[in-house]
RNA sequence: GCCCGUGUAGCUCAGUCGGUAGAGCACUUCGUUGGUAACGAAGAGGUCACCGGUUCGAAUCCGGUCGCGGGCUCCA
């Protein structure tokens, strides 16, 4: 694929850069049609993404519905069509300026004033439309074959909040027709694993409008809930770990000490009790410091790794709001981690280890970044650079790829944060580990040291889920509702024949629950194929015990899967496998 | 909080030009006793999100509030 640079020559492009060429030139060809369609439109930025691309546009007072959005995917169509050749040039600064105030583009203009002095300022054109941009870009419009216009979106210019709302159109785009084929049956398999449909499908959450971010946990999701939770015990008590328990409502005064008050105070719901102002608890840590400052340490006891299934409170705003990814109460499989410096490098060590492990049992690949210091932040610079050079020190001994993210920390320390990836390619921030020098300041934390001085503590605060509502949304979609079966809120449906053999499902089912594990009896007067499409279809559950006239007279059980192979064999056989997979919580890596 | 869209039965959705509501599934009852992804019939179920306005009359038109959806900002 041949593209055109800001220098004006022409060369064949790297093939890992071709589709951000692609999806960049579509944004100029939309922006094309644009002005085509409304001539006073003014331009903000407009980038390739992931998928496509998009350009933020000031269209006045104009408001586009989606017939308007069909008539600019039609012009640029028209544009590809007439296969316009793309050319380059360069201004210098005062010229660039004169060129784009000439053109009306405000916007530009105020770009160029955020440029370097001394900054190439190069252009594109193709027929009339000029676009101020650094390119590359293919070199004739009918380079675009596969794409689409997607929808519109309010956009702060600049990504500033302060900032005037243009509108924002999206769009995708790929090499080829079967690519772009491709990405609309993934939306649609996504869509179809929404975790808000199928929570509602099998029973596992429901949202009201009494309570708007605040999930109900219905008796299928609290089982998910209770093995997550049973899993993390297991794991964090043989990792050393021990669970504390701290209020959700403490003293204003407290959240002032930690900082929370001037740095999360307009996340925080807050009360009054007695004529005092109480906060209930949008993070865990001051809970925790409080523990651990109720009586004196030693060197030697430390590290303390205190666990916490913190439920905290948040008020999100509530165009934030998204089913279980993005709620106001929540709950955090947290721990604080007290230790002496010469033990950051072991304690992150172990941490990361025990994160991996625990993706990997869910069939989860992730990657890491490093976020450093944010603008409003608490605490010295040394502290700040000694903390994240603790962090980088662990990922390098343990040899991990990391990007860096500049200014995303917690604005008590640094962290890694761990971005899953699902089994449709969607990445997920969920773990992350915390180095944090300022609140065991701000709370006078100490240990005595070998030679009897007092010494102050250096805290970690990490999760592994995150969000346990969080982690269960992302596992719906994950495995599409098809849990493995040490999570699945049902793991057997027993579904009779008839009514003849009612009895004997009653019995099957009775010895099931008698071995611990969740069955459940279909006694509904319907016929088979109905039972096993519901069993599949809304339900999902591992496996499903057809019993008639034939298991019922020689004592066996037909055993379907979810790959619908069907076995007959004895009862006890299969509760002592299904004992074994449960036991072992077997993963079930979903295709 | 901001932009755009949207709100009708438990769920998915129809409802024309303004004339006080409809389907399928689910649910209940009855019949049916069935063999691996939907058995048949009947019944019940709605202050059309809420508040106000226009109108002889509003699910329908207008305004506001709230919820929801797609984004922005923010974030576990």
């Amino acid at each position: 694929m041949k593209v055109i640079y800001n220098d004006g020559h022409v060369d064949e492009c790297p093939e890992d850069e071709e589709l951000h060429v692609i999806r960049h030139t579509a944004a100029h060809i939309m922006a094309q049609a644009i002005s085509r369609l409304y001539p006073d439109a003014d331009f903000g930025y407009g980038p390739a993404t992931d998928n496509g691309f998009y350009y933020d546009v000031d269209l006045g007072d104009r408001k586009l519905d989606d017939s308007d959005l069909e008539a600019i995917e039609t012009e640029m169509r028209k544009i590809v069509k007439e296969n316009e050749k793309i050319t380059t040039f360069c201004l210098p600064r005062d010229e660039a300026i004169k060129l784009m105030e000439d053109r009306h583009e405000k916007y530009k203009v105020e770009h160029i004033g955020d440029l370097a002095e001394d900054a190439r300022i190069t252009f594109y054109q193709q027929g009339d439309y000029i676009d101020m941009c650094v390119g590359p870009h293919l070199c004739y419009t009918k380079g675009l074959k596969a794409f689409k216009v997607t929808g519109q979106s309010g956009a702060y210019w600049k990504g500033d909040k302060d900032n005037k709302m243009l509108t924002r159109i999206n769009g995708i785009a790929f090499r080829t027709k079967d690519e772009l084929e491709a990405h609309m049956k993934l939306l649609e398999e996504a869509a179809k694993r929404d975790h808000r449909k199928i929570g509602r499908e099998m029973d596992l959450f429901m949202m009201r409008d009494e309570a708007p971010g605040f999930p109900f946990w219905l008796p299928n999701g609290m089982i998910l809930k209770n093995e997550l939770i049973d899993y993390w015990r297991e794991i964090h008590t043989a990792d050393g770990y021990v669970e504390i328990s701290t209020p959700l409502i403490m003293n204003k005064q407290l959240w002032k000490t930690s900082g929370h008050w001037d740095h999360y105070k307009d996340n925080m719901y807050s009360t009054t009790i007695d004529d005092e102002e109480y906060c209930i608890k949008p993070m865990n840590c001051p809970g925790g410091v409080l523990v651990y400052a109720s009586k004196p340490h030693s060197y030697r006891e430390l590290p303390i790794r205190a666990g916490e299934l913190g439920l905290v409170h948040r008020h999100e705003l509530r165009g934030a709001l998204h089913g279980l990814f993005r709620v106001r109460c929540f709950t955090q499989d947290d721990a604080h981690i007290f230790m002496r410096p010469d033990q950051i490098t072991d304690e992150i060590m172990g941490v990361v280890h025990l994160i991996d492990s625990v993706y990997a049992k869910f069939g989860f690949k992730y990657h890491v970044e490093l976020s450093t210091r944010p603008d409003n932040s608490m605490g010295s610079d040394e502290d700040w650079a000694a903390a994240t050079d603790g962090l980088k020190a662990a990922l390098d001994k343990l040899g991990m790829e990391y990007a860096i993210n500049e200014g995303d920390g917690a604005f008590y320390g640094p962290k890694i944060d761990f971005h899953l990836e699902d089994s449709l390619g969607r990445t997920w921030q969920c773990g992350t580990i915390q180095l944090d020098f300022q609140m065991p300041l701000n709370f006078d934390l100490t240990y005595t040291d070998a030679d009897g001085s007092k010494k102050r503590p250096i805290m970690i605060h990490r999760v592994i889920y995150g969000s346990i509502e969080r982690f269960i949304g992302i596992l719906i979609e994950h495995y599409a509702g098809k849990f493995p079966t040490w999570l699945a809120p049902c793991q057997v449906k027993v579904l009779p024949v008839s009514e003849k053999t009612l009895d004997y499902a009653k019995g099957v089912t009775a010895a099931l629950k008698a071995a611990g594990i969740r069955a459940t009896l279909d006694e509904r007067d319907e016929k088979i194929g109905y039972k096993i499409r519901e069993a599949r279809s809304i339900d999902r559950v591992p496996y499903m015990l057809i019993l008639g006239e034939k298991e019922s007279e020689a004592g066996t059980i037909s055993v379907r899967d979810r790959t619908n192979e069907t076995t007959s064999r004895s009862l006890d056989d299969f509760i002592a496998d299904i004992t074994e997979e449960v036991s072992k919580r077997t993963s079930y890596i979903p295709e």
